[in-house]
DNA sequence: ACCTGAACACCGTTCAAGT
DNA sequence: ACCTGAACACCGTTCAAGT
């Protein structure tokens, strides 16, 4: 029995020790190649070669190992698109169409996104540059402040809803249900629909999207934030 | 041995046969003592005593179930709160909030209701609810249309981003990672950050939800819908 | 037709034990 | 300190077999 250690005939070059930094590199590659939704705990830790227990030393869960995930992949968002030949507001449509996109592809992510606030670097760039944007475009700051939250939640979610759709294995059932209930709804029961008709659907996603970023934005610089009340100090949840 | 069915000790009468009704039911129910996250197929096949096999000849599957679930807690949407004493857009800001509200205590449905374009009863009935309020405001009809999606995704997202904070472990740890993150975010990097400071995060939740329900309406009665290109019939996903 | 047991192929997280 | 094997407590879905 040779005393040679009888694990070398892997490709993995020594085995590298684990490291944060190291855990994420692979599961930003894992998820290139496979999708979020297999960077789960056990096969990440299946890719570097040890047991999912392991991974618990560096990373607290699974969610704080999407989050950073997650920002890694904000380092490719457009960020310089266009930057004075066109309106500040196409290039805010432009900027937060990137974002939409990149997330569209993983909407696992969108998710994360959602539902634990992203605070990394990449993510900051992108809350900076909407709000210099915004400024560029004569809105007042306060709004700024508050409406930079509505845009990217808008851009999120879009991200999220689109994302899925066609991902579920009945290929936009669903979208063909709504369009069915809506064509049904009768003039008695729900009059405004009947009225409506068609153009509740109307439009290819592309365009919704850019009309929808306009509205936010029109808003956002037409809509005075509220006098300040008693109480209007901290975040604080509901 | 007796020929007594060995399995009638249980209270429950009789054991009902099945039926999807009674097993939305159930799911309900299930979800009302709880929560969503505990309505699995398994969890749910055995409060129905059986097993979960038994459940596919009813649902396609969890998000069908889900769906479903979802429009009946739709019902509870209080879609008269106040009709003219106030402002229609004071009634949107309620009805909205009031679905917001319903949601915010089930994360997974608001996910759900994302996720999977919702068409029950219950849901067609906030739809022609809202559109008749943007009517009642002298919104035109193709910004309605349009709007109104804005209006249900807005109320959706902020329910699952709400909802879902708090009951993760780290109860408000992210928030606090971003308030930090902002803070520390110099004047050479992010300018811009550093410049709006503290009012970036500033207001209660309920100030901020009122805000942008109101930003979304201005948006929607005052930006023109784009003119009509080609190829801006059909849904059709990107 | 309706229902089921059992299996398939997975999960996240913890913890005592090792090095 | 870092790492691990093994376990705990679960999932959704399928399918051959029964009634």
């Amino acid at each position: 029995m040779p005393i040679i250690a009888p694990r070398s005939r892997r490709e993995r070059p020594a085995k590298p020790s684990l490291s944060r930094d190291g855990i994420i590199e692979t599961a930003v590659a894992l998820m290139r190649e496979e999708g979020l939704e297999r960077v789960t705990m056990r096969r990440l830790a299946a890719a570097l070669d040890t047991g999912p227990s392991s991974l618990y030393v560096y990373v607290r869960n699974t969610a704080e190992l999407h989050a950073a995930v997650l920002d890694e992949l904000l380092g490719s968002v457009g960020l310089k698109a266009g930057v004075t030949s066109e309106g500040w507001d196409n290039v805010v449509v432009r900027v937060l169409g990137s974002y939409t996109g990149i997330l569209i592809e993983h909407p696992a992510l969108a998710r994360s996104a959602l539902v634990t606030r992203p605070s990394g670097p990449n993510y900051l760039a992108l809350v900076e540059r909407l709000l210099s944007l915004l400024r560029e475009g004569g809105v007042a700051d306060p709004q700024s402040a508050w409406g930079v939250d509505l845009l990217l939640l808008f851009a999120t979610s879009i991200a999220l809803e689109h994302g899925t759709r066609g991902l579920t294995l009945d290929d936009g059932e669903d979208e063909e249900a709504l369009a069915e209930a809506l064509r049904q709804a009768d003039a008695t029961g729900y009059p405004t629909i009947a009225a409506l008709g068609d153009d509740l659907l109307s439009g290819t996603p592309e365009a919704r999207f850019e009309w929808h970023v306009r509205v936010l934005l029109a808003g956002i610089a037409l809509t005075a934030r509220p006098a300040r009340e008693a109480g209007n100090a901290g975040p604080g949840l509901p």
